[in-house]
DNA sequence: ATGTGC
């Protein structure tokens, strides 16, 4: 299947949609937020033929949706939306992808960049040596059989009660950082064994520690209530369920393609496996998902620790506490109610690569961010800006309460490791103020801006479709990275 | 993304 420019029509500014009518197997329309130029850049992968597939999943409803930083993924576009019936309609591992709950937050301080900028090399030495990192990487917490049960169970709940943080922080999370349909039972054992030691671990590929700065607020109001100031140190935190998610991920996809003929599913393409969520199958990955989500908060929170602790040992035991802003999910599936074409329905929103962006008046959000909207953290690439913007009502009637997750990938791994020099590439982060920290010149070359889309382009499209809003530009200082 | 691959 190949997909041309005349085989899309501009609905609007910045929403494109191919028809139903394109392929006889899609259930609703596929759309696209983008700019025109965006758009083009979209055109260049499989992205498209990928969403085109994504309409025709069995009770797939308003329309398979991706967002301006798409790029192909395992079945699913990375980027992409995907609402299905609730609870009769499918859910497929490949909508919500290999690491379940990949997700950011963002710590605040009190501290601003010039007060720091001396002591910015030891934090970024000292961050890397508290923050285990790297494929396969263990860290310091080994948890016995009924103690993972219990982070399974309980999110980042688990790190309060262990006195890992304060009680403060779950507010400031996304589901508090629990999903109450988590089954630590669903999870097979060598998931739990990969995950064991994998509290408090970032990983590698584009997973990253980044302690940045507040350089400007468009949205003074909104920055206020999330507690953002110009020149503001902040750290962002990029990660997910490492090898716990990976193997429940690669677990269900195999039941799942093993069982979808005896609900007489077919696919267009055998990566889009899925089963009613009302399956025993179904049910049954989706307590396991929930269960990886709950792990991958609960590492965002003991990661959270490290960074504190980090941050004391390099300005003393007084310094500010980090406060957190919010803590977002970028790969996950919630059930949630929506309006399409003027019915309330209870859906299964897919999200891969893609943030929850409710606007103002939403229900799970702390009460001082209630009259502005959720949160939305967008991270950029290594050494460029990133951004946080505020959910708009907007989303919950285009894109399922949905934005963008970051800049969105435009070169392969591959082809970003053949076109970049890393040791240069550090060298030149620093002469420009950025003090990179990476477990191998590989992971710096492969995560290299090149290798990514234009992060205030992506930024301004969202902005211009009206789903979310900026409020603050981030720039990074320091970086820690498998 | 991932103890990097049927």
């Amino acid at each position: 299947m190949k997909i041309n420019k005349q085989d899309i029509i501009k609905k609007e500014d910045f929403l494109w949609e191919i028809p139903q009518t394109f392929r006889p197997q899609m259930l609703v329309p596929a759309r696209v937020i983008a700019s025109e130029t965006l758009l083009d850049a979209i055109m260049e992968d499989r992205s498209l033929v990928q969403l085109v597939n994504v309409a025709s999943l069995p009770g797939l409803i308003g329309a398979s949706l991706v967002m301006p930083d798409v790029h192909e993924g395992y079945g699913f576009p990375i980027g992409g939306v995907a609402a299905t019936l609730y609870p009769n309609g499918a859910i497929s591992p490949g909508g919500i992808g290999y690491d379940i709950n990949c997700g950011v937050r963002l710590l605040t301080s009190q501290q601003n960049a010039e007060e720091i900028k001396f002591k910015l090399e030891e934090l970024s030495k000292e961050m890397y040596a508290q923050i285990p990192s790297g494929m396969g990487k263990g860290g310091q917490i080994n948890l016995n059989p009924k103690e993972m049960d219990e982070v399974l169970t309980k999110g980042a709940e688990w790190a309060v009660d262990n006195g890992y943080a304060d009680k403060e922080d779950l507010a400031y999370m996304e589901s508090n950082g629990r999903l109450d349909n988590a089954d630590p039972a669903m999870v097979s054992e060598m998931a739990k064994k990969r995950g064991s030691d994998q509290l408090g671990t970032i990983g590698s590929g584009n997973h990253f520690v980044e302690v940045d700065y507040v350089d400007e607020i468009y949205d003074p109001i909104a920055a206020e209530a999330y507690g953002l100031s110009k020149g503001q140190v902040v750290v962002l935190i990029h990660t997910g369920s490492r090898g716990l998610g990976h193997q429940v991920a690669t677990d269900y996809i195999r039941e799942i393609m093993a069982a979808m003929p005896n609900y007489g599913i077919k696919v267009p393409d055998r990566e889009l496996a899925c089963v009613p969520f009302n399956s025993q199958e179904g049910e049954n990955y989706f307590k396991a998902m929930c269960a990886a989500a709950n792990f991958a908060w609960c590492n965002r929170e003991i990661i959270s620790w490290e960074v504190r602790k980090a941050w004391k040992n390099v300005f003393g035991a007084d310094v500010d506490p980090l406060k957190l802003m919010y803590d977002v999910a970028h790969n996950i599936a919630k059930i949630e109610t929506h309006q399409v074409d003027g019915e309330k329905l209870k859906v299964l929103v897919h999200r891969k690569g893609a943030t929850r962006a409710f606007g103002p008046g939403f229900e799970d959000l702390p009460k001082e961010y209630k009259h502005i909207g959720q949160p939305v953290i967008i991270p950029g690439s290594m050494g460029t800006s990133s951004y946080i913007l505020a959910g708009a009502n907007r989303s919950e009637k285009i894109s399922f309460g949905s934005c963008c997750h970051g800049a969105g990938r435009k070169l392969s791994r591959t082809a970003a490791k053949k076109q970049v020099n890393a040791p240069v590439l550090k060298e030149k982060l620093k002469e420009i103020g950025i003090y990179v920290q990476a477990g191998s010149f590989k992971g710096i070359a492969e995560e290299a801006p090149i290798a990514y889309k234009d992060v205030d382009e992506v930024v301004e499209t969202i902005q211009n479709s009206g789903i979310a809003k900026k409020v603050a530009k981030l720039r990074p200082m320091a970086v820690v990275k498998g």
